[in-house]
DNA sequence: GGGATTTGACCATC
DNA sequence: GATGGTCAAATCCC
């Protein structure tokens, strides 16, 4: 399985090199960034259901036979809280100690806090009171390594944190630890500009960074997404920190809609402004609110001697002509910061540079290079499992290779046509946020086109799962649908949904994407019901759908329809084919035909979805 | 047994 | 020397 690290035998690589430990520190935080995204989302996911959350949505005793005992329920949250609560506070502590300054907690946390037991007994009464928790009760004292290069080297006397205790649910009460605190106070002495936008428990700190679009930047005239970027730029501060140079971006927004957990309270908002300067481009990042969805024009960009994120990365690859360094563009995509050191910023600047003169590799491989494509693939559970990379359609790839990638988590697959002569090729990579997305990269043409017939998708009935998608402004029947769904992927849908969605949100790229059965036999009806555009923005896609009803007449003599994609046509061909088929991949663009037919009618829904850069 | 996959080695490039 | 792309022998799996 090349999806995951490679153990025993083929030992993972982790990339080599010598690592600072302030760059590990680095990397830890960013891991426990990380955490903290997923233990949100499962917090979040659990409030959906939970009784206490929501006490009557326990339906009927059917259903309440059917989910989790509450007990337990309100354990996992406890449980679940506690860890946030634990990261949260261990990030405090890592960023203390990289800045050498202490950070005293603020005054609510003091008093907020209480003794680690006293929140076991309060948080686990229900389920488990007699059980104790495995927590520090006395302040961490650093002990600096006797190896260490670092500034870490000196001893850091970390200021007195006590466990902060939480009381209320995080939906309710923001966390003690960062509820006194300013946007940047965290991080750096810098400002802290004014801000009409009342921070929800989600867009503290340490939250998932908001991505750049990839698509053509829009402007406020031709596009009405949720949340514009106005204006992102760079400029190098020397000043800061002694030697190392700091990365200052300036964040200038006009929103919409933002926090799709209070969308409500932001939308009462038409426009505000959020200023702020942080030391390090990834945490300015963090200060943004979550899961938005925006796209952005970089008017200006310096090669970072840190890691961004999303905006960045794209940037980056369009400074670099397309072609950094892979461990850069991850590096930069994950916020992982490859090297702190002045030297490693002259290197990319100097690779920036470099790139005005192109390397010979790069100019003797422009014609094949014109021809690749990175594409971001979804997995859909159940028809790709067995492959463990999506399907493309195409039948002919066989694997030549695996590598391991630096700063990538998981290593990247080498594929090319199988067909003789055909110089068709790709890469395949689980991007490290969400392994189930691949990022999937096209090098060449395949000059066997009439030998690689379209791989026909199993007959499974996915009809339910492709239903759920259909109710743009019918949130809650949405979530229902979704709710009732097996599909794994429901739950962020029904996230995505809740969390609100915009319509009238389609970009032109997604409007020229999509062209629903536009070929049809004579025996055939065709009627447009709806088209309805969404920004699911819990998953920073925007999805369009598009429900056609179809129905059949004059018996069953069925030839040929063509559902047509941008790209690709998918096709079924007999009558046969007609009754049974249930769900093809129109083309790479992750763009979904699905059909369900009952006697002569039936409804096939498009759903399109463009994932924003991704990540 | 044969096709597909894995994996260490090799090579090109920076 | 580090890194990514490719090769090909070994291995796996149907």
């Amino acid at each position: 399985m090349e999806n995951r690290p490679s153990f025993g035998r083929g030992m993972l690589r982790l990339g080599g090199g010598n690592w600072s430990e302030a760059q590990c520190v680095e990397k830890v935080e960013e891991m426990l960034s990380r955490a903290i995204i997923h233990q949100e989302d499962l917090w979040g996911m659990l409030m959906l259901h939970s009784p206490a959350a929501d006490p009557g949505a326990m339906g009927g005793p059917e259903q309440q036979q059917a989910v989790i005992p509450p007990m337990v329920l309100r354990a996992l949250m406890a449980k679940l809280e506690n860890s946030m609560d634990w990261c949260h506070l261990a990030l405090c502590r890592l960023k203390e100690i990289l800045s050498n300054s202490p950070c005293p907690p603020p005054a609510s946390l003091a008093a907020a806090a209480r003794s680690s037991r006293e929140l076991a007994a309060t948080t686990f009464r229900d389920y488990e009171p007699a059980k104790p928790i495995q927590q520090p009760q006395q302040p961490i004292v650093s002990k600096p390594s006797p190896s260490s290069s670092s500034k870490l080297k000196q001893h850091t006397t970390l200021s007195q944190i006590h466990v902060p205790l939480r009381e209320e649910c995080l939906a309710s009460s923001p966390h003690p630890l960062t509820a006194g605190l300013q946007p940047s106070s965290c991080f750096s002495a810098g400002e802290s500009g004014p801000s009409t936008v009342t921070d929800s428990p989600w867009s503290y700190l340490f939250s998932a960074t908001p991505k750049a679009s990839a698509a053509p930047p829009a402007t406020r005239d031709d596009d009405q997404s949720a949340l514009t970027l106005e204006s992102l730029d760079l400029h190098e501060d020397s000043t800061h920190q002694g030697q190392q140079s700091a990365q200052h971006m300036h964040f200038v927004m006009n929103s919409e809609s933002s926090d799709p957990w209070n969308c409500t309270d932001i939308i009462s908002q038409p426009t505000f402004t959020h200023k702020f300067k942080a030391d390090h481009p990834a945490r300015a990042l963090n200060h943004l609110p979550r899961e938005t969805s925006f796209s952005c024009r970089v008017d200006a960009f310096a090669a970072p001697s840190c890691s961004t994120a999303g905006a960045d990365a794209e940037a980056a690859k369009r400074q670099l002509g397309g072609k950094a360094q892979n461990s850069e563009i991850a590096a930069l995509e994950g916020g992982i910061e490859l090297g702190s050191t002045a030297s490693h910023s002259r290197d990319l600047q100097d690779r920036s540079r470099r790139n005005t003169v192109r390397p010979k590799r790069e100019r003797e491989a422009t014609a094949e290079e014109e021809k690749s494509e990175v594409q971001y693939q979804r997995l859909r559970p159940g028809l790709d499992a067995k492959k463990g990379i999506p399907d493309d359609g195409h039948r002919g790839w066989k694997k030549y290779g695996n590598k391991t990638i630096q700063n990538a988590y998981f290593c990247r697959g080498y594929y090319k046509c199988s067909i003789k002569n055909c110089n068709a090729k790709k890469m395949v990579q689980p991007t490290d946020k969400d392994p189930s997305i691949f990022q999937v990269t096209y090098v060449g043409k395949h000059t066997c086109s009439s030998a690689h017939p379209r791989k026909r998708q199993p007959r499974a009935n996915v009809m339910a799962g492709a239903t759920t998608f259909v109710a743009a402004g019918d949130q809650a029947a949405a979530a229902q649908l979704l709710a009732s769904s097996s599909d794994p992927n429901a739950a962020a849908d029904q996230r995505s949904l809740l969390g609100g969605t915009v319509a009238g949100a389609a970009t032109p790229e997604i409007t020229d994407m999509v062209s629903s059965m536009d070929t049809l036999p004579s025996n055939v009806s065709a009627e447009s019901l709806s088209e309805q555009w969404q920004v699911l923005t819990g998953s920073h896609e925007t999805a369009a759908t598009t429900t056609t009803r179809v129905t059949m007449t004059g018996g069953s003599d069925l030839e040929s329809v063509e559902g047509r994609g941008s790209t690709d046509t998918t096709s079924w061909s007999s009558d046969d084919d007609w009754k049974n088929f249930a769900s093809e991949d129109v083309d790479q663009n992750d763009i979904y035909s699905y059909f369900d037919r009952n006697s002569d009618e039936g409804v096939i829904i498009t759903k399109a979805v463009q994932q924003p850069g991704y990540l």
